[in-house]
DNA sequence: AATGGCTATCCTGGGCTAAC
DNA sequence: GTTAGCCCAGGATAGCCATT
């Protein structure tokens, strides 16, 4: 079951659902589930009727909830129509636990989900793939271009569209939502440094398996003032931005590449 | 504790309108 | 004509609450 802030909506939503996949469902037929004459339904439909807790029990059994939920729909009833102001309050607070439990579960799933995308590379491949001509959702297609299973993919798909980095439209293709590059939920620093592992491993691949003119592979070695390093990375910062603004540009691409910058400390002045 | 007023639920039955 | 959705009236019932 849903979480709904009125016990309405859940009616609304179960009749909805069912009349989506017979179109021959009523409300009448809704009703008969229910043990309810239609006026009665239609009545509480349109808030012009409440529910008693006892009613509300019958009808969440009848819909098939487990346990927990039939608590939950009873609490939504009894928090709107309970007689007492005490029964009111104590199924509120019952409402507000499960809703604080829900939100927990979400945030939590969403921290792994962008713990996940940004740790493993081939989300943002995905990402960046969408912008090649002849694009395809297909998560075959889709994994076969990236060099990992069908499987990765369609789990990847899924936790992109769950932080709302992807989304799927009326054709059930995949599109990108337009966003900051801002990941929903944090991304702890333990999967920045996986990620950039990873990227280093692909580049370590590319000088094994590409050809010179398809990659470009370049490394300086020199010395540097301890003072001079924070310029020197906002330099490759610069750089980077300038690149990514001249070569990220709407029309469609035929390939993904990446472009990765590493400045790091190989020796030390001595003692 | 018993009582009565008040309010809301629950149900029945009938009727209206619109779509098929 | 049938069906569905909605509306209304009216009565039985149950729970709350103040008063006695």
């Amino acid at each position: 079951m849903e979480a709904h802030a009125d016990y309405r909506q859940i009616l609304k939503a179960e009749l909805d659902s069912r009349c989506g996949q017979n179109p021959r469902y009523s409300l009448r037929a809704f009703a008969r589930d229910l043990n309810l004459s239609p006026s009665r339904l239609s009545e509480i439909l349109n808030h012009k009727q409440g529910v008693s807790r006892k009613a509300a029990e019958k009808i969440a059994k009848n819909l098939g909830f487990r346990e927990t939920e039939v608590v939950h729909f009873c609490d939504l009833v009894s928090v709107k129509h309970a007689r007492s102001i005490k029964e009111r309050q104590d199924a509120h607070l019952r409402i507000l636990k499960k809703q604080a439990e829900q939100e927990e579960t979400k945030t939590f799933q969403l921290k792994l989900d962008a713990f996940k995308i940004i740790s493993d590379w081939y989300h943002i491949g995905i990402l960046e793939l969408m912008n090649m001509k002849g694009f395809r959702s297909d998560p075959r297609w889709i994994a076969r271009r990236l060099g990992v299973t069908p499987i990765q993919i369609e789990l990847a798909i899924d936790r992109l569209i769950r932080v709302g980095l992807l989304r799927r439209n009326r054709d059930d293709e995949l599109e990108a939502v337009e966003n900051d590059g801002w990941i929903p939920g944090g991304v702890p620093s333990e999967s920045i440094r996986k990620f950039h592992r990873q990227i280093l491993q692909k580049a370590m691949e590319a000088i094994a398996t590409q050809p010179v003119d398809q990659r470009y592979v370049q490394t300086h070695v020199l010395a540097l003032n301890k003072e001079d390093v924070p310029e020197a990375s906002k330099e490759i910062e610069k750089f980077q931005h300038r690149f990514c603004q001249r070569f990220q540009t709407p029309e469609q691409k035929d390939l993904v590449y990446c472009i990765s910058m590493q400045l790091f400390k190989i020796a030390e002045d001595g003692p």
